[in-house]
DNA sequence: TTTGTTTATCGTAATATTGCAATATACAAA
DNA sequence: TTTGTATATTGCAATATTACGATAAACAAA
């Protein structure tokens, strides 16, 4: 019925997965990448960077605000955005420990 | 129009996308889990441990084995899955990658 | 061959995502 | 106040994803 079932999954589950959603478009990995690269804040050149339309790119941004990935600060009329770190970091933690568990590889039938 | 325009941008961004989309629903990532708790195969059995229907354990694992981070074998009325342990790393290593891209952090206007 | 077991596929319904034109909102400058 | 600029929101269309009943396919055992 296209509805995720999330109360039979863990916290832990439902966490990664919401994670990975971020990440699961494109565009919201360059606006990350560029978010880094700039190293300082960005307002409205993203639209510029990627070639995607001003309400497309808003759209995007509210969904990494949403998480919490991205900050922004409202600079006259133009918004500056740039990269939360204390929230990446613990971001990081989770979806490092995800994809460290392939470490022992005992059996392997196929 | 609901469709992603992976033409503007990088093979790498497309790469984490991709990745990214196969961790974004809580079944895949619970069924990756077991099969690296099991560690050895496994067959039907997700089917009771998770509680979806056949058929929509058998289409997430298709889109796992798709993606080539899971194997399948056939053992004969019942198929064996396990982890492509090569695959994991090389993916492992294109997400982690992206992830730590945090470590400057110089300036920070938010 | 028939029967039971396991997995895959088909078809379809419900919902989510993506994209953008149009418009609204907020504010700086004239 | 008016005008221009930057961003957000609304509304809608196109497409993708998720879920599962029904059924098919493959095979082992009786």
């Amino acid at each position: 019925m296209g509805v995720s079932k999330t109360e039979m999954f863990t916290d832990l589950q439902n966490e990664i997965s919401i994670i990975s959603k971020a990440f699961s478009h494109p565009a919201r990995v360059t606006i990350l990448q560029y978010l880094f690269k700039i190293d300082s804040c960005v307002c409205g050149d993203l639209v510029n960077e990627i070639g995607l339309a001003q309400p497309t790119i808003s759209q995007h941004l509210k969904e990494l605000k949403h998480l919490g990935l991205i900050k922004g600060n409202v600079e006259g009329t133009s918004v500056c955005y740039c990269i939360n770190h204390e929230k990446w970091a613990t971001m990081k933690t989770v979806m490092s420990e995800f994809l460290d568990q392939d470490i022992p590889k005992k059996n392997d039938c196929c």
